[in-house]
DNA sequence: AGATAGATGCAATTCAATTGCATTAATATT
DNA sequence: AATATTAATGCAATTGAATTGCATCTATCT
């Protein structure tokens, strides 16, 4: 069952499961696609807060469990990092497509290429956002 | 002197030239970097209502003399084009470097490599952020 | 089983952004 | 140059995402 594999991360990233941490994680590890805030909010229905998800979100976030993508609207975006992401460095990160019509956001197999960055920034991550057309909105 | 310049672009651009436009574009032409709507709007004070400048900047991105850079707290931020812009397309894009520590956006030299975008998918523009300690918070 | 550290839920709030509508200003027309 | 027309502005109200404070509850540790 899923339940069991989202145990499994939750352990390994030393955080506590709840039921409402089991609930979100099993749902990202069903669907690798990235879903919104509110899109989540509006799936789970009462069955957590809106404040309490925030929160596990942003704790994903922190513990290198999901990625976080801001789509044109300025709205949050997850998405389950790969395995070899960590709290402190999001690793082999991957382009991201975030559609004008439809507001979807996808996470294409394209990496994101190295770029040299200007003497005296320290960039910690890099996020490569393509918008158009979608798949389906094509 | 610089308003000759903005109502330049505006005539270029088929914009009526008011008072409001011309402050806002003067502005992003003496300053080369990118700046976030609420610190405009803070810089401008009472000279130009908020709703106003919301147009305004988006009239700017859609007849390509502005880009929109969404900061890591999905607020957008501005900067201005380079010349190669029009309304269809914007061209020539360079990276942006978003700041975790103070979260101002950076526009850098180096432009964003060309990427391959999975079948059925088709980009318009392509952003990249990448994110970390800038120059003045290191 | 009881202690404790941390997570949750609720209410209230902040902050960016948008909408509707009346007013005003810029271009076009005579 | 005055008027008509078209578009931009300003104000009030509203939406929607995200955050904060605080009381309550729950998972882990002993």
């Amino acid at each position: 069952m899923a339940d069991a594999d989202a145990i499994e991360i939750l352990k390994r990233k030393k955080l506590k499961h709840t039921k409402q941490r089991i609930r979100v994680l099993e749902d990202f590890l069903a669907n690798a696609t990235a879903i919104s805030q509110p899109m989540l909010e509006k799936k789970l229905g009462k069955e957590i807060d809106r404040v309490t998800l925030y929160r596990i979100l942003n704790t994903y976030v922190n513990k290198g469990i999901l990625h976080r993508i801001v789509d044109l609207n300025g709205t949050a975006n997850y998405a389950i990092c790969s395995s070899a992401c960590s709290a402190d460095q999001h690793h082999d990160e991957h382009v991201h497509f975030n559609c004008t019509n439809c507001y979807k956001v996808y996470c294409l197999a394209t990496k994101v290429p190295a770029i040299s960055i200007t003497d005296g920034f320290k960039a910690d991550s890099i996020s490569l956002i393509a918008y158009g057309i979608c798949k389906e909105c094509n």
